[in-house]
DNA sequence: CACGCCCAACTGGTCCAACCAGGTATGCTG
DNA sequence: CAGCATACCTGGTTGGACCAGTTGGGCGTG
């Protein structure tokens, strides 16, 4: 079984990506032409321009029509789609310290998001709270089931910037695996830490619930911070 | 002066992410063939492919050679990128409660910043904060500068999720102009409060500035949560 | 009649070749 | 030397052809 042919687009798309994100294309710099590009990587030029566009959509690039395609500055014009594709880069910029930022991140907006859902959650939202606490299962299966806590926590605090910023947060999560899996492992098996943020969000407590979310996510920080041992 | 030529596969990404956006183009639906886009659009396919890329790339479709271009579910799969483009869809999903959202989220990662670049911050970031701290200008001048002041705060606190982040939420607020203009204005104007929060982070003392942090940022949500009048 | 296989007709992916349109630098002219 | 016309480089667009997966219906077999 032939290991699934990937697009020619999409692995100019990755090898411009990743030149840009590594620093060895700097910002500012010119991106050769089309028809450089397309002989470089023995495509067509077509094919060249797909990928440009996505670069551009991602904001890694500005195109401007008669003149040369530019780097733009990632980190001052990025957004944070940006951040699932720093894994994948080793070198400068990636590794672990996007985990850490995540984690950071992500503890920070979801003690906002708990608060929030203890205010506006519905009773329909908790009744889908309670029923994805606890239970038995792998590992997997209770990561899963967790994830679709917090979502179910997310839409409850109808705000749509924190929808979205938690997506991009989970896509760089699912981008790093598999060293994302040990480092949340602790936070996803604390079933009585969830119960507890849960009845809190259920009793529109907000503080209490914002303090308990505080406690579960701070696991996951602790544990990437002190680099786990093998 | 003819009024800026804008690329076709740009007008093709526009009507098709509208259509999206506002639930038009549902969730899960399929997308029309790109040769009876092209022929609807009345541009070749080759356009219709880029805007599509650009579509794949923004996470609101996913394709797949042989079937057919599918509708994501932008709610649930969406990157935080998505936010800039949905104060321009005026009807479902987008107006006033994105420039809400974004608000709030920004008050809540901003205090972390705050607190963070305390402890973080570097004697040059410092010295950069407090020169662009107060002075005169007009309204525009002195948004400008209190931009830069975040920027520098956020790069100081050496968190790349936290950098991209500020990128998309400023998108935004640049995308509902001159609605966000309004809603920043008084805390644009609040010299006192930037120069003692700008204080605090030289002081080292994180909680102090992530109060501090706080206090003006919610100035912005006060002021987003009752419209002003005329 | 029921089941299963195969092929035809879709779908997106890639290529070639040419030309349009905006920007820049060259170099000629005054 | 200053200023402008132009040739050439850039991205933008078009047309058409063909490759490559997917799908579904029709035909043959049991």
């Amino acid at each position: 079984m032939p290991p699934t042919r990937r697009p020619v687009s999409e692995a100019v798309f990755n090898e411009l990506r990743a030149e840009i994100l590594s620093g060895r294309l700097a910002a500012g710099a010119a991106l050769a032409p089309e028809r450089t590009l397309s002989e470089t990587f023995a495509v067509n030029r077509h094919a060249v321009r797909e990928a440009v566009k996505r670069l551009q959509q991602a904001g890694l690039v500005e195109v401007h029509h008669g003149g040369s395609t530019r780097v733009r500055d990632w980190r001052a014009t990025g957004g944070l789609d940006l951040l699932a594709q720093l894994p994948l880069v080793g070198e400068a910029g990636g590794g672990p310290d996007v985990l850490r930022a995540v984690v950071e991140a992500r503890r920070c907006i979801g003690v906002d998001i708990a608060r929030l859902a203890a205010l506006r959650a519905s009773p329909e939202a908790i009744a889908e709270l309670r029923a994805r606490v606890g239970g038995g299962g792998s590992l997997d299966a209770a990561a899963i089931r967790y994830e679709e806590l917090w979502r179910v926590l997310v839409r409850a605090c109808d705000n749509v910037a924190y929808e979205l910023a938690y997506n991009s947060l989970m896509a760089t999560t699912d981008a790093a695996l598999p060293a994302s899996r040990a480092v949340f492992a602790d936070e996803v098996r604390a079933t009585d830490a969830h119960r507890e943020l849960v009845e809190a969000v259920a009793g529109g407590d907000g503080e209490l619930a914002a303090q308990r979310a505080g406690a579960l996510l701070s696991r996951s920080l602790v544990s990437v911070l002190e680099p786990a041992d093998a």
